[in-house]
DNA sequence: CAGTTTTGATAGTAAAACTAATAAAACGTA
DNA sequence: TACGTTTTATTAGTTTTACTATCAAAACTG
């Protein structure tokens, strides 16, 4: 397993850098926890300081508002998520193969991946699921698009894309192949679970293997000759 | 053009039917502009209110909060797409060309579709776009399932689905399909304006061709037998 | 162990997210 | 057209959120 692993992140999304302290290291670690138990919406810093046993002001010296916070989170998932396909692929050369390890990656995630102990990798794949997209549907997004804040979600997508272009030269839309294999896995997951009506695939607790096979087939038949 | 349509949404979504007085329809036609202007997140009644000149409690007797005046819109929307749809492929026959027709609401929705003069679909159109998935990502989303809140996704997903399992019958997710193709029109259009590099497609001003193009290209392949 | 950085504790402000009460206006119908 | 009912406007108030400021205590650093 993955000793030793850093996350960088663009040093915009905090003030502090969380990873340095003891404190910033808590404030990760419990503001994933406390943003799957409430959602986005009713997080506040005020529930996530008296969770952490400390005040307010200390969370406002690392992060500028709870929308920073969680692009932290969520930039540190497709950080991860790049991490682990490297991982993964490692010395595999067919590029179906890899893409095959993508989707897995992309499914599961953090299943039996220990890394980091102040990031539950766990349950920062279920904050995903449920509102990951909330961290770049927002008004300001051309502004922090130039300050970089997206860069990693692109980096993976550029990584997966290469891949897929290897497959398929021919084929006209790697990218956006790659960011929807992305999406999808963590749409259907969630409809699954919640509105199942608009999916066909089942998921079983923790078992997300139809939403794999799915998109395996989508990627097979859009990726024929 | 449609005249004399009728849009009919879950009456556990408001209070008060908006569609019943001046001043609900006012809520409806202004929140729609303002959720534009300024975005989920920064909008407020109290904002809204002064907008059409009235006291923030009018508002409430209308909605609970904006949370629901918001899932409101895009229920109207979903329901508006549904509608366009059976407009739009009236007496035709052929599965196939039916899909196109439905690729092409999905991705133009509005465009010179005037029908309610209280509601404009062109912007509604814009806001659905960048954040239109928040309707659905909440921490409630089993109980406000359970209230049939989103009855009009499912039906305009079904009735999709019913087209793609026309055209080939041995295609194992033709609701995934369909939602998927109704959020990736979407995606696509906002990643191609704000985060280019996570698609392939461009868009130039309100042209979205080449998302149109790319919809009909992965729905061809998926379906090819 | 002196100096710097980080934190903890307290306090305060402005805005958001509501609720309540009542008067005025509009509307529906006998 | 007058009367009762529904709808709206106005005002006022509460609680919570989203911050900012201050300063002393603690912790770490050379």
């Amino acid at each position: 397993m993955p000793v030793g692993i850093s996350i960088k992140l663009n040093s915009g999304l905090y003030l502090r850098d969380p990873q340095a302290t003891k404190l910033g290291k808590s404030i990760i670690k419990n503001s994933i926890l406390l943003f799957e138990e409430i959602g986005f919406e009713a997080f506040t810093f005020k529930k996530l300081a008296t969770k952490i046993k400390t005040g307010e002001a200390s969370i406002y010296r690392y992060f500028e508002n709870k929308h920073y916070l969680f692009l932290y989170l969520v930039s540190w998932y497709w950080e991860w998520v790049s991490f682990l396909i490297d991982y993964n692929t490692k010395n595999i050369i067919d590029p179906k193969r890899k893409l095959k390890i993508i989707i897995n990656t992309f499914v599961f995630a953090s299943k039996d991946n220990p890394s980091i102990d102040y990031v539950n990798e766990s349950v920062l794949h279920k904050i995903i699921i449920s509102e990951g997209t909330k961290a770049y549907h927002i008004k300001d997004i051309d502004e922090e698009n130039q300050e970089g804040f997206f860069l990693n979600y692109k980096q993976m997508v550029a990584k997966v894309a290469d891949v897929i272009a290897e497959i398929n030269p021919q084929f006209e839309y790697p990218r956006a192949l790659a960011s929807n294999l992305f999406e999808m896995a963590n749409d259907h997951i969630y409809f699954a679970k919640h509105l199942p009506r608009l999916t066909d695939v089942k998921v079983k607790g923790e078992d997300y293997t139809e939403v794999e096979k799915m998109l395996e087939l989508f990627a097979k038949k859009l990726l024929a000759k």
